[in-house]
This record gives structure tokens, C-alpha cells and sequence, in this order.
DNA sequence: CACTTCTTTCCTGCTT
DNA sequence: TAAGCAGGAAAGAAGT
């Protein structure tokens, strides 16, 4: 049960923190042009100052992972104005790198580049790096490699004690974090998770779903916790409230189940908000944000983590890749929180997965319940592709 | 903007 | 009888 709490808890904590929200003004800012190795010099002899008045640098707000050799550009540049730092004397030719191979720098590498400016770039990068949340996996590896300390008692802090969640954050770009404290972002990060999660203690009253019982909520009850859960991509959770809330009279055009003037409800999916409604809290989000992992990604993801997910899926037989839900509905309540859907119950879920068969990711297992068997069309799930993830 | 992909939602009928 | 499964149908959301 224990276990139980803890994996709902990591799930939580990420949905909570994938979709929080990010400054909206940052998408208006036009993608760093693909710059040259010769424009390296040019473009830090004039950096610009991102910071300054309501201009947000073409790096801001997005994970130094996913930034491209531009934006890195751009990144170093800003660091060097604002170290006030002689680029001269940065080996310019090593500057030409993303933002995934910038995060594998070690220190010394940094140092090596940018001379003293190194470690405060480290640092920078650091603190960046620990405001985003990233993909599941991320954290599950992470989880796994600290499976000792997930394994403490979860004391009043709750399973990501705030120092514990910090530390986690520092393991991103598999170094030490810097001698300073942790990111003010990742704070924030665990504000939102605090307010949104329904699994976090405290979150929600008595009523709270416990991912141990099968009290879920589905999209037949129509009484859902605190925040109206009110529509298939209603935000379960209430990261988006303030959003949601501005049209809770009538800007959900669509019904529901509860909906039925005349008899039968219309076939397939409701209309998720209003044009209106939808333009204004997209207003609010990032505009692309992310698909993010597919269903049998995500699936796989609890699974190769056998010590985590104890109580949700087991495999049946690892080797054939079959493997079995146990808390079916469990299950279906984190793919709603990770997709904001609230309404997620197994029976969709399963509807889902039953797509899966004609593409070839999933096999049928007849005769048995809950059980399904990877195919040759999924991947990542096998003993030695999850070692080879890992390392 | 049309198209595609990946779901999501609902449904009927069947099986366990 | 309930829960789960199978798969059609239609639609939403986001990417191309």
C-alpha cells in the first residue's frame, strides 16, 4: 500500500509538474535563428541582454535539454554580458553544441571552455534545469537510482519531501549540483504539485481517491472532488483552474452523460471548450506544448520499473513482454492525470489499448483478463533495451 | 487548411 | 449480475 502511495505520488508529481504553467509570453518570442559556427564569434561580441525590460531571451522557457545550438548561443552570450566576462577568450569552436550536449558538460568541461565562467554557467544551467520537469522516465530512472530513499518512510513531507524532490532534480545532468541551493523553480514546482494532486496529503479532504481503492471517479458520477471535473479534458486537477473557472457557466458547450435531453448522447468525443474559451486559456499555455508519451509508453514506463509500480501492473512473463493490470482503474487515474482528463477510467483506457492491436504494439492474450502482451511494434520494454536506457 | 495520428468517448453485444 | 473484452463510430487535440 505504501509502495502504492509512493508510485501515485511520482505520477502525480510529474503529471502535476509536466503541464504546469509556463510564462505564456515566452512563445511570443521568435525562435533563435540557426546560427553558423562563424556567427559564434559575432554573437557574443554582441550579446543581447534578454533580461532587460519585457524581451525574454530566445532560451527562457524552454529546457536547456531541448535547446537548439542557437538558443544555447544565445544562452552564453547572455551569461557572458552579464558576467561581464571577455569572450575572447572562449574557445569559440566549442561552443557549437545543443542544449542536450551543453547539459552533458561536466564542470571541468565548462571550465575548459569558458575558463572561470564555466562553473557559473554550470550553476546556471543547474538552476534551469531543476525548473523543468521532465519525462516520465526521467524521473522513474531517477526514482530507481534512488530507490533507497523512496524507500523511507514518507513522513510528514509527504514522498517528495521538498529536500528530497530538490536532490532529485540536481541528478539531471548526472553531475553534483553547484555548492548553491536548490532552484526556486522547483519550489514552485512543488507549490503547483501541492495544490493539484489529489494524492498529495492534504490536497483533498476525506473524498480524496485513494489510488489504493477503486473509489476512482469516473465520468458517470459527475461529483468529482473539488474542482469541476468538468469535461473529457476537464484539469482534474487545478493547475488550469483559474482558467477553467472563467468559463464554468457556459463555456463548455458539450455534454455529458448527465446531458441526455433526448434519450442517447451524441457519439464520440465532447467538445472540450468553447473556440472562445479554448483561444483564451491557450492564451495562457504554451502554444505546442508537447504530445508527450503515448499510452503504451507510459504503460511500459510503470512496468519496467517493477519496484515502483508494485500494486498497479506486473509482468507475467517479461520475456514474452505479457504483462497484467492489477489496480486497472489506478492505472486509468494516472493516464488521466497525465493527460488532465479527469473522466479516465479503465474502460477507455482499455479501449485505447485495444487500438494497439491493429498496429501492432500490443498482442491480444485471450481468454485472460486485464492481460496484454507487448508487440513486435513496442520496444523499450525488453531486460536488455531497459538496461540499455538506463545506462 | 487539409490531412494524419493518437487518443477519447460512447455504444452494443459478447464472454467470463 | 458485474466486470471485462471486442470493436464500430464519431469526434477532439495536436502534429505535419
Amino acid at each position: 500500500m505504501a509502495a502504492t502511495c509512493e508510485i501515485s505520488n511520482v505520477f502525480s508529481n510529474y503529471f502535476s509538474t509536466m503541464y504546469s504553467s509556463e510564462d505564456p509570453t515566452l512563445a511570443s518570442v521568435p525562435p533563435a535563428a540557426a546560427l553558423g559556427a562563424d556567427d559564434l564569434a559575432l554573437a557574443l561580441s554582441s550579446p543581447q541582454m534578454p533580461l532587460e525590460g519585457t524581451e525574454k531571451a530566445s532560451w527562457s522557457g524552454e529546457q536547456p535539454q531541448l535547446w537548439s545550438k542557437a538558443q544555447v548561443l544565445d544562452w552564453i552570450s547572455y551569461q557572458v554580458e552579464k558576467h561581464k566576462y571577455d569572450a575572447s577568450t572562449i574557445d569559440l569552436s566549442r561552443c557549437d553544441m545543443d542544449g542536450a550536449a551543453l547539459c552533458r558538460c561536466a564542470p571541468e568541461e565548462l571550465r575548459l571552455v569558458f575558463g572561470p565562467l564555466g562553473d557559473q554557467l554550470y550553476s546556471q544551467l543547474w538552476d534551469l534545469t531543476s525548473s523543468f520537469p521532465d519525462e516520465l522516465s526521467w524521473i522513474m530512472e531517477l526514482l530507481e537510482k534512488d530507490s533507497m530513499t523512496l524507500q523511507e518512510p514518507l513522513g510528514d513531507q509527504g514522498p517528495f519531501g521538498e529536500s528530497h524532490f530538490l536532490e532529485k532534480s540536481q541528478h539531471r545532468l548526472n553531475l553534483p549540483p553547484p555548492p548553491e541551493q536548490g532552484s526556486p523553480f522547483a519550489q514552485e514546482m512543488l507549490e503547483d504539485y501541492r495544490q493539484a494532486s489529489p494524492f498529495y496529503p492534504g490536497s483533498f479532504g476525506a473524498g480524496a481517491p485513494s489510488p489504493g481503492s477503486s473509489e476512482v471517479s469516473t465520468t458517470g458520477t459527475g461529483t468529482s472532488q473539488s474542482s469541476h471535473a468538468s469535461d473529457s479534458g476537464g484539469s482534474d486537477v487545478d493547475l488550469d483552474a483559474p482558467d477553467t473557472k472563467l468559463f464554468s457557466g457556459d463555456g463548455l458547450p458539450d455534454c455529458k452523460k448527465g446531458d441526455l435531453k433526448h434519450g442517447k448522447r451524441k457519439r464520440g468525443r465532447p467538445r472540450k471548450l468553447s473556440k472562445e474559451s479554448r483561444e483564451c486559456v491557450e492564451s495562457k499555455k504554451n502554444k505546442h506544448a508537447p504530445r508527450g508519451t503515448h499510452l503504451w509508453e507510459f504503460i511500459r514506463d510503470i512496468l519496467i520499473h517493477p519496484e515502483l509500480n508494485e500494486g498497479l501492473m506486473k509482468w507475467e512473463n517479461r520475456q514474452e513482454g505479457v504483462f497484467k493490470f492489477l489496480r486497472s482503474e489506478a492505472v486509468a487515474q494516472l493516464w488521466g492525470q497525465k493527460k488532465k482528463n479527469s473522466s479516465m477510467t479503465y474502460e477507455k483506457l482499455s479501449r485505447a489499448m485495444r487500438y494497439y492491436y491493429k498496429r501492432e504494439i500490443l498482442e491480444r492474450v485471450d481468454g485472460r483478463r486485464l492481460v496484454y502482451k507487448f508487440g513486435k511494434n513496442s520496444s523499450g520494454w525488453k531486460e536488455g533495451e531497459v538496461a540499455g536506457r538506463r545506462n
